[in-house]
RNA sequence: AGAGAGGUGGCCGAGUGGUUGAAGGCGCACGCCUGGAAAGUGUGUAUCCGCCUAAAGUGGAUCGGGGGUUCGAAUCCCUUCCUCUCUGCCA
């Protein structure tokens, strides 16, 4: 969430921001925002001073009490008494001030930044980067969907069976495509610096809260009664989790992790027949990248973080293009997002296969996540993150890409992974 | 899952109701000592919310989390989470 000190110092830029991402009463909020920190720090003051005059009180009774003057000690006592009454009753109205703040700060999104360009939807979005040539497929070229019935790769049918719409099962030589995957993914962001980490697949309630899932998403994630705990919409959650409530040093910064997992959606409402095959899924696998960086180099992180996955998808053959996502596109908490799209031949379609974000304070506010600096201040972190990728609609690109009549030919850096050139 | 023990500052570790935000040690920073270093020695060394602000200073909160008893709680009570040991179960 915002700052309330960012609110305060620079509120135009702020609503400037807010605005732009189409957040609506930008300012009327903000202003009731600075209106309730004003009155809940009034309020502290006034229990500050309480208490200050309850604990001189106490401190007072016990050197009464070991003097043996208990007649004074008890006159005091009544004191007490009516401080802490008095006391109570301030705390708790400061305890409503905070939580009405926190719930209100909650409903702002983050602010985008000023190179973000202005729009209300996807179709707004700038175009600011194409690569590869599109490709001309066959007569009879098939959707990914059929392809995978065609190969009998992926099995949707079975899954339904085993557990529900949206949760395919791959099997053989598309069960080794999504393993090569992972592990071709893996070893590339190890190669330009990445520290791998394989986090926890469920999260608790705290974790959520912190990268901004909850409250605001509560209905896209699965939920596990027992032990309150949630099954991660993808592994931003845990890995930049791990640094919640951390003071890092200058010096071990930046912060760059890789981790693979895979990741659970319930994806409510959205079930079409736009999303078939494999355009949409309950469960699917991702290899997610996360850097921590000094809020001075993080802009230029975030490029660094584009180029990675751009390369990835250089090796695999596939024609993308990146978008800088329009503010009325932006996620709730980003500042700064680019989406890279691969072209799916047999649908015609751009399909979004990773987004690139910067989320500058957002979620290092709620995280906890800051440094000292030389100057002995504590300073909020930025956080960044992207996929790198996400694995089934790079799937449906390279199958439906890559199709000729009688096979499916892979391209040459996933070969080593694979064991084979083709299917088919 | 059952029984027991325990959760204190960056770390170790004292502390069972009254200037304890917390002894002592380690670590770290700076200074002294030294030709330089080690050893020694001195000082400092948490976070959050406020007030005042140029700085200094200062009030409050925090001993896993939440609640309670009390004039006063790290210390007593309740609750919850977590860790360890034993038993059970299992990959």
């Amino acid at each position: 969430m915002l700052q309330v000190s960012q609110l305060k110092e620079t509120k135009h830029k702020v609503i400037t921001g807010l605005l732009k991402k189409r957040f609506k009463n930008a300012e009327e909020i903000i202003d009731k925002v600075l209106d309730l920190d004003q009155t809940r720090r009034e309020t502290q003051v006034k229990l500050d001073n309480v208490l200050a005059e309850s604990n001189a009180v106490a401190r007072e009774i016990g050197q009464l009490m070991q003097k043996g003057e208990k007649e004074t000690a008890t006159q005091r006592k009544e004191i007490s008494a009516t401080l802490k009454a008095s006391s109570k009753s301030l705390a708790e109205t400061l305890q409503q001030y905070e939580e009405e703040l926190t719930q209100l700060l909650y409903t702002i999104p983050n602010t985008a930044h000023s190179d973000v360009p202005d729009g209300v939807s996807a179709d707004d979005n700038e175009n600011i980067f194409q690569h590869g040539e599109l490709p001309v497929l066959y007569d009879g070229a098939l959707p990914h969907w059929e392809l995978i019935k065609k190969y009998d790769i992926i099995d949707f049918d079975l899954g339904n069976k085993i557990t529900g719409a949206g949760f395919p099962v791959y099997k053989g030589k598309g069960a080794r495509l999504q393993r090569s995957l992972i592990n071709f993914f893996l070893d590339e962001a190890v190669k330009a610096g990445y520290h791998e980490v394989q986090p926890p697949i469920l999260v608790n309630q705290e974790s959520g809260i912190a990268t901004g899932q909850l409250p605001d998403k509560e209905g896209q994630m699965y939920h596990i009664p027992e032990g309150n705990l949630y099954l991660i919409p993808t592994a931003e959650v845990p890995i930049t989790n791990l640094y919640r409530d951390v003071i890092l040093s200058e010096d071990q910064l930046p912060i760059k992790n890789v981790g693979y997992t895979p990741c659970f959606r319930r994806e409510a409402g959205s079930w079409g027949a736009h999303v078939r095959g494999l355009n949409r899924l309950h469960q699917f696998d991702k290899v997610e990248i996360v850097q921590i960086h000094h809020p001075e180099n993080s802009y230029q992180a975030l490029e660094g973080m584009l180029e990675d996955v751009k390369r990835l998808l250089e090796k695999l053959e596939l024609p993308y293009r990146v978008l800088k996502l329009c503010g009325g596109d932006l996620g709730f908490a980003s500042a700064l997002t680019y989406d890279l799209e691969v072209y799916s031949a047999a649908q015609e379609k751009w399909l979004e296969v990773s987004s690139v974000s910067n989320f500058e304070t957002y979620q290092s506010n709620r995280l906890k996540l800051r440094f000292k600096g030389d100057d002995k201040k504590m300073t909020l972190l930025h956080t960044l993150n992207g996929s790198a990728l996400a694995l089934p609609r790079i799937m449906a690109a390279l199958l439906e890409n890559n199709q000729s009549k009688d096979s499916i030919r892979f391209p040459k850096v996933l070969v080593p992974y694979l064991g084979f050139e083709s299917i088919g």
